[in-house]
DNA sequence: TGGATATTGTGAAATGAGGAACATTATGAT
DNA sequence: ATCATAATGTTCCTCATTTCACAATATCCA
């Protein structure tokens, strides 16, 4: 198995590069032009199709359509993802109506909150009782929750998720969650932080410069 | 100057540690302990402190308050940081709602839409036309930007960012922008791909426990 | 058909990050 | 005041990941 996580990372970025090319009408790839776009070295994408035992033809490149695929059964895209929120504040409502996850394959089943005033059922994507996220994620076999509570909350809500059977958390909760490794796999995503990393980067170039 | 990007991460997990057991009362706090609330090893929180200069005391620790502030001068934290948001779909919007932000030093300018029906001067952060990006920032010396429109308009943001002054940039759209890296620093936040990253490894580990 | 060439696939080298170990020194107890 | 001890700071080492380099080979063209 491999747990290379940007490893892992590139290769979804393979694909949507592949799919960007796809429309254009391209039909074959070489490795430097999927290197040039999304920012490696060519002999970096022929080891990343390499460890996933991709293989292309020597001089003919990469046929894009049988790449995708491949890169899709890797990625665990070639099956519906369904996955739950819990907290429908600002980051959960926009996870919510954000259209990119559904061209990704992936499905937003319902949506979890401790609020009464925010429960409602006849929605598209039904926001539900925290109380019934057990229940619903067995119900629906739900192996991939995301976590969009206040920080609080976060803990609880991914024991609660824990308890449900989930596998797999994105977490934007800017707070390191406890879990045992080898049952859950987490994410974090953190807004803050990033931007941080940024404000850093400019600085430090900024001084570098100056000096 | 220290281009390890997760050692700067690092450092705002720090940071935010801190203020969490500075919260707490706690004067004094060991790299055990900072390590835990992280989940590094304590030789990689010396050794990153090491790294930037920061040194506490043999046997006593580190003094709380005192390393908050060496961190924020490191992370740039030490003056109100300005920036904007151009696109004002969900991202943005939930961007732009966010208290995340706030708490950590950094304030929303304004935000821009190419879209007439979005523009609104009067709100508390404005909303003004992409026309009007370049002079604003000038006017306000504003280094730092973020990307949350479609993919499609996405180069074409940054590259009116580049010429408004903006040196680095934080971008949402699932795609990799081109500019002279000796120019701008841009970090990508790519939500599609840190859930597929998720579900990638659920399967992965699924198939290595049932082999 | 055959030879030239472009491109892959992989083994080996280089790089860089993370972890272990230990010498150093500040603290607190007796 | 002295000693035992606990924690830092840094050096060295290990290991993973990236990059290089080149042999193997499919394709194209004459």
């Amino acid at each position: 198995m491999i747990t290379n996580k940007n490893c892992v990372i590139r290769l979804s970025r393979y694909k949507n590069a592949l799919y960007r090319l796809q429309s254009l009408g391209f039909v074959r790839v070489f490795s430097d032009n999927l290197a040039d776009a999304i920012g490696v070295l060519p002999s970096q994408v022929r080891k990343d199709f390499s460890l996933f035992g991709i293989t292309g033809n020597k001089r003919g490149g990469y046929n894009i359509d049988s790449l995708i695929e491949k890169l899709n059964t890797i990625l665990g895209k070639d099956q519906l993802q369904k996955v739950v929120i819990v907290g429908t504040g600002n980051i959960g409502s926009a996870l919510m109506k954000y259209k990119g996850f559904e061209k990704e394959g992936i499905s937003i089943a319902a949506c979890f909150d401790i609020d009464p005033a925010k429960i409602n059922r006849q929605a598209k994507i039904p926001v539900l009782p925290l109380e019934e996220l057990k229940d619903f994620a067995r119900a629906n076999q739900i192996k991939i929750g995301v976590i969009a509570t206040p920080d609080v909350a976060a803990q609880s809500a991914l024991e609660m998720m824990l308890s449900a059977g989930i596998k797999g958390v994105l977490n934007f909760a800017p707070l390191r969650l406890r879990a045992p490794a080898e049952e859950i796999v987490i994410n974090n995503v953190n807004l803050e932080l990033e931007l941080e990393n940024v404000i850093y980067f400019v600085n430090a170039l900024d001084k570098t410069r100056a000096a």
